[in-house]
DNA sequence: TCTGACACCTGTAGCAGCTACAGGATCAAG
DNA sequence: CTTGATCCTGTAGCTGCTACAGGTGTCAGA
């Protein structure tokens, strides 16, 4: 139980190999010890960083933002006024987003609505991309 | 009125003169003629159809999309079955982004509210990123 | 102890979809 | 004819990985 090789902690962790040396070289992952070899063993703590990392990531926050949090004092450690500053930021991007897309759905589902399906001269779907944004 | 050069071009659609290089390259836009010292010379057919893929683009249409959709006539030319599919499909890719969004968003806006704010070793957020996904 | 299979190492190149140079040629106005 | 803006090609950069190539380390079985 002295520790995990990379291939462990990939497979512990869902990411890939590659993807954990690539996080290990833009200083999202603390460096683990190595084998006199030369292999890289990993202790609990990068189980729960790598973990931490991943489910941020799913979440939608970039790595710059993933970065600051764990500049704070990452997983486990204390909270701060920080962390839910960028947590607010985020949540008012993903609410933007939110807004945008709900507007192309619209424009997009009514545009399809009024398509008559068939080989004609005149395509409401073209005619929308051909327009001038709102 | 013999063309536009690439930055006239450039100017009247608000795009990128290397945007525009890069759409001809990877064959977006149609090449244009050139002057006998090798600049390129564009028609109002060129203008037409990089306000489209513009447009196309803004909407959220990727590369290959515009290509399908190009490829099938393009604008003013006319509307087939099959762009009325690329159009639903695309519809159906906002729709289900816009729903994980929505769910991220009332994971991310329900954990902040938790959030005291203040430098406490118990972060909803913190929590929040450590737990596993649904 | 040796061997073979596997895991691991570094470094580099690739993907999309642009953007941004460098270094040189061309164009249009004065 | 000169000047300065514009244009040309080609290459490298960006993000966030992924995928090699070609060379070692590790470890179990014989």
């Amino acid at each position: 139980m002295a520790g995990l090789s990379i291939g462990e902690l990939a497979r512990r962790t869902g990411v890939h190999i590659e993807t954990i040396r690539y996080f290990e070289k833009v200083d999202l992952l603390d460096v683990p010890d190595r084998t006199e070899g030369g292999h890289r063993v990993y202790a609990e703590k990068h189980v729960r960083a790598l973990s931490f990392i991943k489910r941020a990531r799913e979440l939608g926050f970039t790595p710059k933002e993933i970065r600051a949090i764990l500049g704070l004092g990452g997983p486990g450690k204390a909270c701060c006024d920080e962390v839910q500053e960028i947590a607010v930021h985020h949540l008012e991007q993903v609410r933007s987003k939110i807004a945008d897309l709900a507007q192309l759905e619209r424009l997009l589902a009514s545009t399809i609505e009024r398509c008559s399906g068939g080989h004609v001269p005149d395509c409401p779907v073209i005619d929308m991309l051909e327009s001038t944004p709102a």
